[in-house]
DNA sequence: ATGCTAACGCAAAGCGATTCCCGTTAGGAG
DNA sequence: CTCCTAACGGGAATCGCTTTGCGTTAGCAT
């Protein structure tokens, strides 16, 4: 293995390296999504993006380094819902994880990140960050039911975003249920009984 | 690709066969436990079982092929607690999954589960299947709970199930956070919370 | 006990992933 | 505008995965 941290020290980060750089995102990007993670191979890759297949590997050094780069320029930044009442809320929330998934390009992003973070201990920190950030942006809603006094005020914002979430994964990854738009009102629902008997306080773990 | 389906129909079951199998099988769930999935060589596994490595190709085709036939052999069967009291139950089931994930032996095979799942649609179905036996095993908890009319009656057993073990799931291979032994209680008391308000009842996907 | 052939062992070969070497191009500091 | 060298291009070489051909062993039907 060589070094790979130039990922965040280039050198030379202006005119024909970031060019190259874009190039192969977008490439990765359009080949993982096409192909799936199975499917997709370097080279292709390389030819895709017009770079040569050596430039790949000591840039990304493989697929997986590739696609950690790819998830930093992509985090999706949707609007937070706020409708006045957390069900409905919490249900808009849903709806955007759903529909992250159901998405052509977004599935196979997810699907890569996952084998990825099962692979290499990096990546699981990296998909865990992302997680993270996204649950923080989320847990808003919460914050305003509790300014609102529509929930308890120790309730824990991050842990209703992740029982939210929880069942989505699960379906995905685990059961291989399908998942489907009205998955977000029950699960909304659900969760919404919970934290109205003061069922999701202290969180189970650290929030890091 | 090949045939593979022999894996159902071998014309020579007995013998030398049956010895061949299941030396490899064992090696093969040795070293996922030991390199995990990302680690493990079909070479290494042929060595251990003292067996050539076309022979593991011809009859498995992979490592894929072969997780999915040792999925088959080990479908842990463990004790359905039956205390009394449903939230105690659920606790109980749900510290049986922790502990599906934190012994050394079995969480490689998950993890190659879902590897293996995502790169394979006949893997998919194959840990559905799984998951969703080892779902109707503990669903009975829930059954018992509304023979004693503790819980509404119209309340989806298996949808329980699920709701209790997403969280787990959902930590270990998304969001990436412990999964420690009281994540069960808590767990099972905020699907108790959901149960009791009768927010579990209509299945959001048919039970297959 | 005998014969047929499924299943096996061995080894060569093709394929994609990854590394390495060497010559070339082009940022960007001076 | 010039020079230094980071970054690139091209291709050979290595490595693990997987397939295939051929000869051998051993179930199991008779």
């Amino acid at each position: 293995m060589q070094d790979h941290s130039r990922l965040q020290g280039v050198r030379r980060p202006g005119g024909r390296t970031a060019r190259t750089r874009a190039a192969v995102l977008e490439a990765a990007m359009a080949e993982l999504a096409e192909k799936g993670y199975a499917g997709t191979r370097i080279e292709q890759i390389a030819a895709r993006a017009g770079v040569a297949l050596s430039t790949v590997y000591r840039r990304w050094g493989n697929l997986d380094g590739l696609i950690q780069d790819l998830v930093n320029d992509i985090t999706v930044e949707q609007p937070i819902p706020d409708s006045g009442a957390l069900e409905s809320d919490l249900a808009a929330v849903g709806r955007i994880i759903v529909g992250l998934h159901r998405h052509p390009v977004h599935r196979p992003w997810m699907d890569a990140l996952i084998m990825t973070a099962i692979r290499e201990p990096g990546s699981r920190l990296l998909l865990s960050e992302t997680i993270q950030a996204r649950i923080r942006r989320a847990a808003v809603v919460v914050e305003r039911a509790v300014e609102r006094g529509e929930i308890p005020a120790d309730t824990c914002a991050d842990e209703v975003i992740r029982m939210l979430a929880a069942p989505f994964y699960y379906r995905m990854y685990v059961s291989g249920e399908p998942v489907t738009d009205d998955l977000a009102g029950l699960s909304a629902a659900r969760v919404m009984a919970a934290v109205r008997a003061g069922a999701v306080r202290d969180p189970g773990a650290a929030p890091r």
